[in-house]
DNA sequence: ATTCTTATTGATAATTTTTGCAATAAGGAA
DNA sequence: TTCCTTATTGCAAAAATTATCAATAAGAAT
């Protein structure tokens, strides 16, 4: 609840405006995260807000560094608040998502960086493959 | 082109059919890669093929690992024939593109796989950042 | 070659996401 | 408070992507 002030300052400061909009789609991605579009319209349509501007917010706050975005199975983007870097793992049978201290990658990123001179945004990346449970299952079935 | 048709043996082999289509769109795919849908149409539309087929066809090879297909700016999905396992860099600035050998995230990976449980398919990750060029424009400017 | 099964396509509609533009309202200045 | 500037929104249309379903055609069997 106490970053939302601190939030408003610093787009203030950036030279945008603090609306109700913006605000409301904050607070359903601090109610609870990893939202697609359609889950954050769901949360706030009864504010009256339009679909296309929930999209635009949702680019925007990421534009921002405010929210994350990452992908889920097929391309398709979910939000979540920005705090600390982290990365996911997702299980491609059940959808099992576990998340990542974002260190273990550190080293791998910093020599990617010196071999390719890019400077990367090593963040919120998602790795896909099999959760524990959904390898026995494709080993039972086989 | 000596490909195809080992590609078409398989298919039959799992009770997939080969189509015009589906060779056509593996042709342009062949031609040149990291095609969006849109881009793959383009290239098939003379053949008379549907967009919806496009979207359908470039899903069904990916799913049995014909193809590759890796995310671009804001989740936007671009395609190209399954080859040798790489990663990809991408500025976010200007588009340029670099590629990865899949190698330098073997160790990572391991690791992550030992800790989290998961199988993972370290395959075709896109990691985002500023290329050396626009890193330069963006101190110019600054 | 003919028949038969059914995977695949085209056509169409539905859904999702993006875009253009005029009306609105945030917030700094007077 | 009132006025101004312009960032932001709503609305409506466009574009992109997915889903439905009957017609087509791949390819195995005869
Ligand atoms: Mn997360
Ligand atoms: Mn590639
Ligand atoms: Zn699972
Ligand atoms: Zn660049």
């Amino acid at each position: 609840m106490s970053c939302l002030p601190r939030l408003s300052q610093s787009l203030r400061a950036r030279g945008y405006r603090v609306t109700p909009q913006r605000l409301a789609i904050l607070e359903a991605l601090h109610h609870d995260g990893h939202l697609s579009p359609a889950q954050v319209y769901e949360r706030v349509r009864q504010t009256g807000m339009t679909e296309a501007t929930v999209y635009r917010t949702l680019e925007f706050l990421r534009a921002n560094g405010i929210v994350f975005a990452a992908q889920r199975e097929g391309g398709r983007l979910t939000y979540e608040l920005a705090g600390a870097s982290h990365h996911h793992l997702v299980c491609r049978a059940c959808g099992a998502q576990v998340d990542l201290e974002a260190a273990a990658f550190q080293e791998l990123i910093a020599s990617l960086e010196q071999q390719s001179g890019y400077r990367l945004e090593a963040s919120h990346l998602t790795l896909f493959g099999l959760c524990p449970a959904c390898q026995k299952d494709s080993k039972a079935q086989a």
